[in-house]
DNA sequence: CGCTGCATTGAAATATCTCAATCAATGTGG
DNA sequence: CCACATTGATTGAGATATTTCAATGCAGCG
């Protein structure tokens, strides 16, 4: 039983065993490595149990811009089941595990369980609000508090599924990651990383990772208010049924 | 009979009349007038039948980051279905015509009617590859391929739903507005227009809209490849049932 | 040891912003 | 029909943020 993240608080039991009879199997993915690539043709789509993972558009010349961040207990490439490929490469950053579901038992399981295909439609909303607050980042924020969002995005993402000590993101992204999220050269991100650390909001360990000396202020300075990712009963699909 | 857009070509007539069965009643706004506030408690959702919505996250300090440009054809607040609340406003940009649902109603057509619960979740994926769009436009373009992304989004989003005569864009946006889309100045976007009117690609018209003179040229200018937006069967909700 | 990958620094080049002024069209009240 | 206010577009010049290019440092690793 290793359905964590996202959906689990929302399923039922019944729920959660039809899901995860419907696995056709779980795949490793090596750091770095490739599952998806933009334009392939898909029959299946995964569900991210462990790992983190990024999505991104890569250009002819090689940049890449970041689109999200993927946690465990998201879908990674749920665009793909009805469009049958993503407009987005999907890759590993550390061991990933997942677990696959061909498209055909998909539907099925869909079919058969309302409000599962439900939870599965209010996750990709979630993905879209969060979508809508990189854009609103990319657009209104300085370098700086560009580097501070994502942070704070990650941490706060991460308390919802219960993986963040409080202290320390352990997240190993590249400075080049972070430049490839925020929009900015990593040269950049460098300088803005020195200045985050001298006005003492946090620390960057060798190795990775870092450690969160001033969340607050952080959250201030990339103006980030975290509503949006739980909201009055975001992902609570029961809202529905209620009324 | 008036549903139009992304919808309309994927359901059965007999969807279609559920559909239009259940709409509560239908809403006009004026130009330049807010029809959801970010926050405020939500009870019924908006089908855009006619004209066009901007959807923005307002800062404390009155300045808009456009999220999205919302066509006829578009739900505008579905996210506000299952978390009652948004986390962006909808204000119209034209005069602007809409149907209004009731979450109850909508809850009960959908369990009623899968198919149409389906489209309606492919059409939110199809937002959030927009959204996805945006993001890289930000982060990789410069200020005049940002503004040529825009007007190129619209355009091809126009075909999609037979709107577009192959030469003027007539949506009225200003400039303050491509601004807030694209995350940059009014000043500098004046001086965007300027440029993209020098090399020949286009020509603004007093009052509004803009005449197209080279839309392939703006195309590679912003980077842009329409796929995304169809895909293979993107909202080919049958592309599902198929197999 | 000598790579290799990543982080760090410096200095000049460039894009974009800010502020302030002007212009052109439109609408309004008298 | 004129005077005037308003709104949006346009221009200029200096300030600032970010990029670019090139070099250096620093660690882990075969």
């Amino acid at each position: 039983l290793f359905l964590k993240g996202r959906l689990r608080n929302e399923l039922s039991t019944e729920e959660r065993l039809a899901l995860e009879g419907s696995i056709e199997r779980t795949v490793s993915v090596r750091p770095r490595t490739t599952l998806v690539e933009a334009g392939q043709r898909l029959e299946r789509s995964f569900y991210l149990i462990e790992g983190v993972m990024l999505r991104y558009v890569e250009s002819p010349q090689g940049t890449r811009q970041l689109v999200h961040i993927s946690l465990p207990g998201d879908f990674v490439d749920l665009h793909g089941y009805p469009t049958k490929r993503l407009d987005h490469n999907v890759s590993a950053l550390t061991p990933c595990e997942l677990a696959e579901f061909s498209h055909g038992k998909l539907t099925q399981l869909l079919s058969d369980h309302q409000h599962l295909a439900r939870a599965m439609w209010f996750s990709t909303l979630l993905d879209a609000a969060i979508h809508r607050a990189w854009i609103r980042m990319m657009g209104h924020l300085t370098a700086e508090a560009r580097v501070a969002y994502v942070i704070v995005e990650l941490i706060e993402r991460l308390k919802l599924i219960e993986r963040f000590d409080g202290h320390t993101l352990e997240i190993p992204l590249l400075q080049r990651d972070y430049a490839d999220a925020c929009g900015i050269t990593d040269v950049h991100t460098n300088r803005c990383f020195r200045t985050l650390q001298e006005r003492g909001l946090l620390k960057v360990r060798r190795g990775s990772g870092m450690v969160i000396h001033d969340l607050g202020e952080l959250q201030r300075l990339a103006d980030f208010s975290p509503e949006y990712l739980y909201g009055e009963g975001a992902l609570k699909v029961g809202n529905l049924e209620d009324r």
